[in-house]
Order: structure tokens, then sequence, then C-alpha cells
DNA sequence: GCAGGGATGAACT
DNA sequence: GTTCATCCCTGCA
């Protein structure tokens, strides 16, 4: 399973890897993919860990696909599907970098729209915020990520990428399957070594 | 059936 | 740094 360069049959701290750099867009609106986590059904940070439920099924599923679920009862967060169906693991799209060139004028202020912020560095930097400035719910979960309305686009160049701990979890601390693009102004939060 | 907790974000002090 | 909005899944009765 190869898209926009990336291998999602590979373990998701590679696909997680790959990914920085990538273009997302979600009915033509996104950004450059600039922080993503690995999870798997092997460490018990991952929802996979305790085994396929009616949440997390579409991570069990073929790879290339969305997983999206609900965080804290209020947000929606994007994962992408990696490995072979029926191993359980995904990749979380934690921050893009929004595009802004002239010919996606339109696509930011939909992004600030949605989010009801001006700051572009507030627009996709972080999970909840991400998934509501691309309009992603639901709706978007276990869907294939080559066809509409998700489009994936391949570094146009080499990104500098940096491991560090993932954010925001109480268990397998010492992970560092967060992966970041070095010196980012649209992280979620900063690099840690 | 019910209590506890979470891959978050925003608004506080 | 702390608090809280508020859903869904899990584990235990």
């Amino acid at each position: 399973m190869d898209l926009a360069g990336v291998d999602f049959s590979a373990p998701s701290p590679e696909v997680a890897q790959q990914l920085i750099g990538v273009t997302l867009l979600v009915d033509g609106v996104g950004g450059r993919i600039v922080e993503a986590e690995a999870y798997d059904a092997s460490e018990p940070a991952s929802h996979c860990y305790i085994g396929l439920t009616e949440r997390n099924f579409s991570m069990f599923g073929p790879p290339g696909r969305s997983y999206v679920y609900r965080s804290h009862g209020l947000h929606w967060c994007l994962n992408v599907v990696c490995r072979e169906p029926g191993h359980g693991a995904g990749v979380l799209i934690r921050a893009l970098e929004p595009l802004a060139g002239e010919a996606d004028a339109a696509g930011l202020a939909r992004m600030r729209a949605r989010r009801g912020v001006d700051d572009v560095r507030l627009l996709c930097s972080g999970p909840g915020r991400l998934a509501q400035a691309l309009g992603v719910t639901r709706a978007h979960n276990n869907l294939p990520l080559d066809a509409p309305p998700f489009l994936l686009l391949p570094r146009e160049r080499e990104a500098e990428v940096l491991a560090g701990p993932r954010i925001g979890i109480s268990k397998a601390l010492e992970l560092p399957w967060r992966f970041v693009e070095a010196g980012s102004r649209f992280l979620s939060k900063p690099h840690r070594g």
C-alpha cells in the first residue's frame, strides 16, 4: 500500500516519520503534516491494545484508510491506518502547516471560519484543532485516503524529522514515537529530545 | 447499571 | 500551572 511516497503497510513509527512533510487535504483544505504520532496494538497507549471494539475497528482494517475518534467528548482526531489488516495500528495526525499560497487563500479562509480564530498558527496546531479546521468528523471514519474528500501529495523536498516522546498519554511514555519537522512554527508543543 | 478515565483545548489564576 | 466541558468505552458489580 503505497500512497504519496508513504508505505502504509510498514510499522506505524516508520509511517509517522514518512508522513512528515506530506501534504494532507480534505475537500481541498489542509496543509503540510509537521507532527504525527505512531500507535500500535503492542503498546498500552494505543486504542488497539485492548483488541477490536466498535470504536477502533477502522484500525484493524486495511492500511491507507482513516480512523477518526472522539476525544474527551468534544474533539475529533484524525489517524491514518497502517500495517496489514488485522494488526491494529495507526498514526495520529497532530499538526499541519496550513497551505498559505495565493491559490490556497480560499482554503485558509474556510479553516479560519471553522475554527473561529484568525491566527494561522492556531488553525491546525493540535489534533482537535486540525480536525475542526478540516471539517473532519465521524463521517470521515474508515474512508480510503486515496479517494475524495481526502488527497495526499508527496513531499516536495526532504524534511528534517526529529523523534520524541508522545503527548498527553499516561502509558508507554518511554517510546519516542512522536515525530516532528525540525524548527516548525506549527507544532502543538515544542519538540523534546 | 454505574463509576472512572481519556491520543484535547480554552479560559482561567 | 489548574480547571472543566462532556462522550464513549471499559471494568466491575
